[in-house]
DNA sequence: CTGAAAGCGCTAACAC
DNA sequence: GTGTTAGCGCTTTCAG
């Protein structure tokens, strides 16, 4: 069987207390205590039991991070993000992709109900706020990204209507009038998309435009694929758009591509602009104009409302909503 | 503060050993008790805390999963059956995407050793079989597909070499004699590629047929883009092969495109072969012919080992080197 | 600076 | 079928 503090400290000679202050570093130990204590250790090898360490704590120093995909640049790039803001705070992360799954977002949420996890940072698509509220009470949780009621969790995002608002008008502003928009999803319960077309809409009627039906593509999922056939979609429908406006850099990337392969020059027959900011945009042909989110506040700002809530279980703040900021990210495709 | 076993026995005015017993099942317990006990539950909210549960059981009913990443077709497959056995087994997998990086696969390792979990399955591509085994002492280790020396872990993996040499053989017997091989990665300690490259020579001298340097292609990674790029360079190197035996099917399926693209017809003009059978390959065009490992067995077996180590841990069973089966999938490119 | 001991929430051996 | 209780390995309060 493997060596208990009791063991290190019987070995040194000294208490568990002594070998306790050495580990963790809590205290300060005489250096020849210290000293012995490291050997004996390092003889036992003795490693702390985190089970243990997490019951007495009633912590487990891990978090939950419940996003749809990995392999999506988006949430990869947010994911090293929050795993490396966890690290700062000697947190361990544990990653659970949903695929938008309603029961896969529903097990994680079980899993912080018997403390498995300190607190959760989940991305829903599936799920709506009051099941999310209801599943996991008394467990820290963040919502990214989702249009949530107050009073049921902290919930950290952009700005999205003001956000692709402002893209819809810079699109405008360099005399762009057939604007199309590559992204509703209204299959999902995911409100994302629902306040980007918000934000599309309000800013072509600001402009004296009204929105067309046929200028607003549906795609099942946001990967190039799904933005490659919104595109040819809008190409083949007679009406050719002078821009568009994706809802994610993906679904640009993959439009891009459909509009090279068709022989359209980007920006000059038609410009582009896409949502995310992935690292791929800088690099493709042409380089994208997108919306930047803030992913490192995102980052932090996320495990700033966990720990608070963590290491402060008494104080009742009301669920907070927290807007990041964006910016738009001028390159050579709009 | 949530409530604890105590405090439902209280409510229930029962003992918290028949409270115990209802939530775990172990023993029989009285309808009428049962009723009152699960009211008592359902108004209390109670949930089981699993660190207090994993201190007296000793474990942690949580087991880690160390694969390189995880997009890759071939190691989301593994993982989505890996990960369904284990919850047959009542276990929680943990996956940790390495990127085949040396620092992520001693991490989790290093986690294994604090018990924070029951046993590790690593498909290791930076550690070598020293360190792998001197890291995590004590906890169940089953390394997937590394040539490891014997005495350090169980490992699971198909015969390399003999699926190499089959799928080489099966292209000489259709008459084809300047057979490409793509996939050596010198760069990786990973041992995987050396085997199959071992089976691909020993069939081509078996066959009469002296291996030259110029048909192998070393690659950086497995993907798509890196099979379509070996391929260009066979293309442009004069030499064309009449067959491409790719030790991947990404790699097979990015040398199919450029196959296409070049013009070439797949198999008339050459014929390939994968390894891995991923689902993509039965919707190529062409269908991909590969080797197909039985990625169940994999899982299954991955399992038995962890389990047999975990359930028994004073028996000390030398560690075992499994061998799965495999069988060659004739599809339409070769 | 160090020792003794309580107790985190749960399970199971030992009573009855 | 149910109650009582020791103890999993750790941290930390209380003494010294």
């Amino acid at each position: 069987m493997s060596s208990r503090l009791k063991d290190v400290a019987a070995r040194a000679g000294v208490s568990v207390r002594t070998v306790s202050n050495v580990v963790s570093g809590t205290a300060s130990v005489a250096a020849g205590t210290r000293r012995r204590v490291e050997e004996a250790i390092e003889e036992l090898g003795y490693r702390p039991n985190l089970a243990a360490r997490s019951l007495r704590a009633g912590r487990t120093g891990i978090i939950g991070l419940a996003i749809p995909e990995l392999h999506s640049p988006y949430f990869a790039e947010l994911a090293g993000r929050l795993v490396r803001e966890a690290q700062r705070r000697s947190w361990t992360v544990i990653i659970d992709q949903t695929g938008g799954e309603a029961e896969a977002e529903r097990r994680l949420l079980a899993q912080g109900g018997e403390r498995a996890m300190d607190g959760l940072i989940i991305s829903p698509w599936a799920l709506d706020s009051a099941e999310l509220a209801a599943a996991a009470p008394g467990t820290p949780l963040v919502l990214l990204g989702e249009r949530s009621p107050h009073g049921v969790a902290d919930r950290v995002a952009v700005d999205n209507v003001m956000a692709a608002r402002e893209a819809t008008e810079f699109l405008l502003a360099q005399g762009r009038r057939r604007i199309a928009a590559i992204g509703l999803q209204p299959h999902l319960r995911n409100g994302t998309a629902v306040l980007r077309a918000e934000g599309y809409r309000g800013a072509l009627r600001q402009a004296g435009l009204e929105p067309v039906v046929e200028a607003e593509r549906a795609v099942e999922a946001l990967h190039r694929a799904d933005g490659a056939r919104a595109m040819a979609e809008l190409l083949d429908s007679g009406s050719v758009p002078d821009a568009v406006f994706a809802f994610s850099d993906e679904l640009a990337l993959g439009a891009l591509h459909t509009a090279h392969t068709r022989g359209l020059r980007v920006p000059d027959d038609m410009a582009v602009v896409g949502f995310d900011d992935i690292e791929d945009g800088h690099y493709s042909n042409p380089a994208l104009t997108t919306v930047s989110p803030d992913k490192q506040q995102i980052a932090e700002r996320s495990l700033q409302c966990l720990a608070d809530r963590i290491y402060s279980p008494g104080t009742a703040v009301p669920p907070q909503d927290l807007v990041v900021p964006h910016r738009l990210v001028r390159r050579a495709s709009a």
